[in-house]
Formats: C-alpha cells, structure tokens, sequence
DNA sequence: GATCATACGGAGTCATCACTCCGGATAGCA
DNA sequence: TGCTATCCGGAGTGATGACTCCGTATGATC
C-alpha cells in the first residue's frame, strides 16, 4: 500500500468518528470527505460503502475506548475507577451516540469485527466491574450487561451542555448500581 | 371545517404517531399518508411541513401520557404508583423514542405548543413523585428532571424484545430513586 | 337538487445523497 | 530520471424524499 494512500486512509477514519460522532448515522458522506480534505471518490475507494466506512470508524472508536477502560484496571481504588469509567463513557458517548448505537443489544448483526470489538470492550467493563465488586464497591447481583445498558441510555441524552442534569442523573444510577461514593 | 377533513386529520395525526413511532422522525411523509390511506397533499395541506405535523402528533402524543399520569395520581400506593409510571413511560417510549426526544431538554425550541404540552406532563409526572417522596417510598432529593432524564435515556435503550435487559436497567434505576420494591 | 367553498389525489419539481467513471497525478523503484 | 502500479479529484447518475400544482370530487347550504 502507498504511502500517501494509507496517510488519507487515517484521515478519513479521523474525519469520520467526528462527522457520524456528532451528527449521527444521518451525516453525508461528503462531509466526512470535507473533514478529512479528500475527495469523495476516495473516501469510497477505501470503504466501498457508507456502512463499512461507520463500521471501520465504529471498530478504531470501540478499540480506543477499551484501551482507556484497561489502564483504569491498574487503579488504587476499584470503586472510583468504575465511577470515573461510566462518568467517562457517558461524556465521550455523548459525542459518539452514533458509533455507541453499534453495541450489541442496539440490534446489530450478531458476526463480524463491530461486534467482536464490543465484545472486547465488554470484557474491558467486566473486569473494572469485578474489582469494584470484589473491594464490595458495587453491588453483587450487578452484570456488564446491566452497565452497557444503562451506560448507553444515560449517553443518549448526554447532550452537550446538559453536563448538570446528566451528572445527577449518573449519580442515581451510580447509587442503585451500590457504588459508594 | 368539513367533515371529512377533520375525519382525514384525525386519521393523519394516528398514522403519524405510529409510523414516526417506530421509524423515528426520518420516515417518510408518504408512508404516514399511505398508512392513514389519504393522498401525499392531503398530508401538506393539513400539515404544511414535516416539522408540522411532527410537532402536532407530539402534541397529541404528550397529552395521552399526561392523562394516564394524572390518573396514577389517585393510585392508593404512591410508591407502586411511581414505579408503575417509570415503567409504563419507558415501554411505551420505546416505540416513540423519536416522538420522546421532543421533550424539553433534547435541545428543543424554547417556546411553543410542544413545550407547552411537554410541561404539562411533566408537572403530572411530579405529582406521581411528591406522593411517593411524601410517603417516604422515594428519596427526598430526586426531581422532575431526574426522572425526565432517566426515562428518556432508558426509553432510548427499551427496543422491543430487549424487555428482561430493560427490566433490569430499570429496577437498577428505581433503586438509585429510593423507590420501595 | 343546484351551487360553490372546501377537500382530495397523484403526477411533477427540486434538492440531497450514496455511489461510479475516467482522465490526470504521484510514490516507489530501477 | 523514467516507468508504472497505485491513487487522486470532481463531474456525473439514479434513487429518494419533501413539497407543489391543478383538475376533479364532495359536503354543506339554499
């Protein structure tokens, strides 16, 4: 693959997390090939269809977010370390509601690499999950499922600038998950 | 006004909220006019724009959750009563999240008739809280809006056939409100 | 039952968007 | 530096969807 190819490749991934991010699934392909300041037809070079170019941005978006949730596996306190890991997801999800549709439960595909890379990301939650619940800073009966699902719901109407009201409402949610605060 | 236009309206107003219901505000006029079995500009000439009748079917929509909230009012356990109205709100929501997402809060025009209907109905839903927070079956420092924001964000999630992840998100998010179970 | 204001249907218009075609660069290598 | 496989841009193309035009039908009033 040519350099140049592969640098313009990356630059329309870059342009595409932001473009679908915030305006959603319904965002013109043009505006991403604007973004990245290529021309449409390379965008569709690289990704012969709108939906493998979600995919591939989806896939990149899901691999980030499971290398943040690792490096929180390391911290001190489990309990605060699943605080600060839905209080992140929520916040960044809300600029990403489009690619976060891609989870499993969303009504996707069941194969392919968007939802093994959810799984991955999954399995990332499950372990912050566990050693909340092992220090007894979450509640027991708590599964990942539960998080993903409640994670999703508060990003949806994460809207920017409604940062008061969807802190309060993550902090009641926090409470009925048993996180000690 | 006609009689048959008026029928014709009420016919329109029905199949819009079914079709953007389920479709979310990107259906298409023509199917609404198909499902209400009323020509294209039959549809325009009651609702001049999409944003019209979108607006007029929330309307509509609101109302008949403000009246079956108001009803919950005289329920003889305000606790039950509260848990009752989260869980109605969010199984119905799920087949008109886009008709939901018109409330205050998801970054909706300020003024207007929607608004205007969208409070009404949350004033019913506070109703339904003060009795349960009177009766100690919620907490004190819960408010409208938290359970305005919760119930979007879970109505966003509750896809039909998702019901036992539902459930469980919801009764994780009843206990965070104090609510008796 | 005649008149006419009110309504109706569906073919057409215009804009948008996903996707394609093809002539012209350019990176990498000898 | 010259060659060529690879890559690029932007003007199409066809489909879809919001909205309009206009000739026809019908409910209300007399």
């Amino acid at each position: 693959m040519r350099r140049d190819g592969a640098a313009n490749r990356e630059r329309i991934l870059l342009a595409a997390e932001q473009v679908f991010g915030t305006g959603g699934a319904a965002a013109s392909t043009e505006e991403v090939a604007r973004q990245a300041q290529v021309g449409i037809a390379t965008v569709f070079r690289h990704f012969p269809t709108k939906q493998d170019l979600i995919e591939a941005t989806a896939v990149r978006y899901l691999g980030k977010l499971e290398g943040e949730t690792r490096r929180l596996t390391g911290e001190a306190e489990p309990g605060q370390a699943f605080a600060s890991l839905v209080r992140t997801l929520v916040s960044t999800g809300a600029t990403k509601m489009a690619l976060l549709n891609l989870l499993p439960g969303d009504g996707y595909e069941v194969a392919g690499p968007v939802t093994t890379a959810a799984h991955n990301f999954l399995d990332a939650i499950g372990m912050v999950l566990e050693r909340a619940q092992s220090a007894g800073a979450a509640r027991q009966d708590a599964t990942v499922d539960d998080v993903s699902t409640l994670v999703r719901a508060l990003a949806h109407v994460a809207a920017p600038g409604e940062d008061e009201a969807v802190e309060r409402a993550v902090g009641i949610v926090l409470d009925g998950l048993g996180v000690r605060r």
